[in-house]
DNA sequence: CTAATATGTCAACGAAGCTGACCAAAGACG
DNA sequence: CGTCTTTGGTCAGCTTCGTTGACATATTAG
């Protein structure tokens, strides 16, 4: 159990043992996390939010958007297992898309009852308009924390996911051959 | 043109400088930091929901309790201005949560108009035991990443705040005295 | 031919946001 | 005192995005 959490572990006063200690802080170290998940993922998505209310969208667009983006191709089955919702759900956002020439469905090759997903011009364009309202404000976060917590924030999330939601980024995050594995090894705290 | 497959996503030719392969890279750590964050924030928000969904309650009423248990005898203003949300949305929720014991309010001793917010026996059990479902998850995110992931984790989540929450998270998460500054200064990575 | 699979669609519902309008109690201040 | 503002509550209606259940169709698999 090596976590003592880096300098501020303190907390002299109080006359509890050590054990109890531990634990108090371990609850304000979760409550303080709670809260970060809350206002940082609120405000992660604010920006594209902003933009997709006024063409009429919802984050569950960009979502599909975004997953169609990282993988081309991808059949309506993958995509539900990913967003991890019904095909009904999918539904209601993904025909608008289709109907407005977002996204083009193509009967798979090898299998003709798939419709595989792709991205058309526009789709990108409104991709990459949701994607770089979003770099701005992440890569400033990114900035001002430095590469060392940009690692650590990544371990954390990754932490923070199921399994299968792991599997699935793997997936969906295929690792580009010329810049290697993003995660390559911890390389004992950079 | 459509239609390859799932195998295009590579286009390994591409003739790049090193300038455009950085932009590259950034790019790819920008959707990586998407995916992280739409994953784990799921996943992390998944425990509770089960034990809510169970009591007929959402989520939203899981930040009332929080937020109401992390600063005992908040006032509704207050409460709005953390959520962010309107009153009515917060009255659908924190109603039947008075109506049903978890939350009491009391008038306020120097303006009798304010209706302070307090956490009930019953409430106060709630809480916890959402707060020991998340912390389990968490607390193992954590121990998996060691303290200095834990440190950038907290230092990129605060950085995708924006302002006001910053100063929110400073009100809703007072500083206990004994332990000083959560971010005292970098202290030049770890 | 039959069964399973991939996808789409209709209908109804629930959770949690929103706007706009309006009201009452209490404080603030001339 | 009287008026204005602030705090909070409420009614009505709308939107997004999730849910279940049932059913239809095309295609593949055995």
């Amino acid at each position: 159990m090596p976590d003592t959490p880096d300098a501020k572990a303190a907390g002299e006063a109080k006359p509890v043992g050590a054990g109890r200690q531990l634990l108090f802080l371990r609850e304000e170290e979760l409550r303080l996390a709670q809260d970060l998940l809350f206002f940082g993922y609120r405000d992660f998505t604010a920006g594209p939010d902003a933009i997709l209310a006024e063409l009429g969208m919802g984050r569950a667009h960009h979502r599909v958007l975004h997953f169609v983006g990282r993988r081309p191709g991808i059949t309506v089955g993958e995509l539900l297992a990913i967003l991890g919702i019904t095909k009904q759900s999918l539904g209601r956002v993904l025909t608008p898309l289709v109907e407005e020439g977002y996204v083009t469905q193509t009967p798979g090759r090898s299998d003709r009852r798939q419709r595989l997903l792709t991205l058309t011009e526009k789709g990108e364009a409104l991709e990459r308009r949701l994607f770089e309202r979003q770099r701005e404000w992440v890569m400033r976060a990114y900035r001002e924390a430095g590469p060392v917590a940009v690692e650590g924030f990544r371990r954390v999330m990754r932490g923070l996911m199921g399994p299968e939601a792991r599997a699935q980024l793997d997936r969906a995050a295929p690792p580009d051959p010329r810049s290697g594995p993003i995660h390559p090894k911890p390389r004992s705290a950079a």
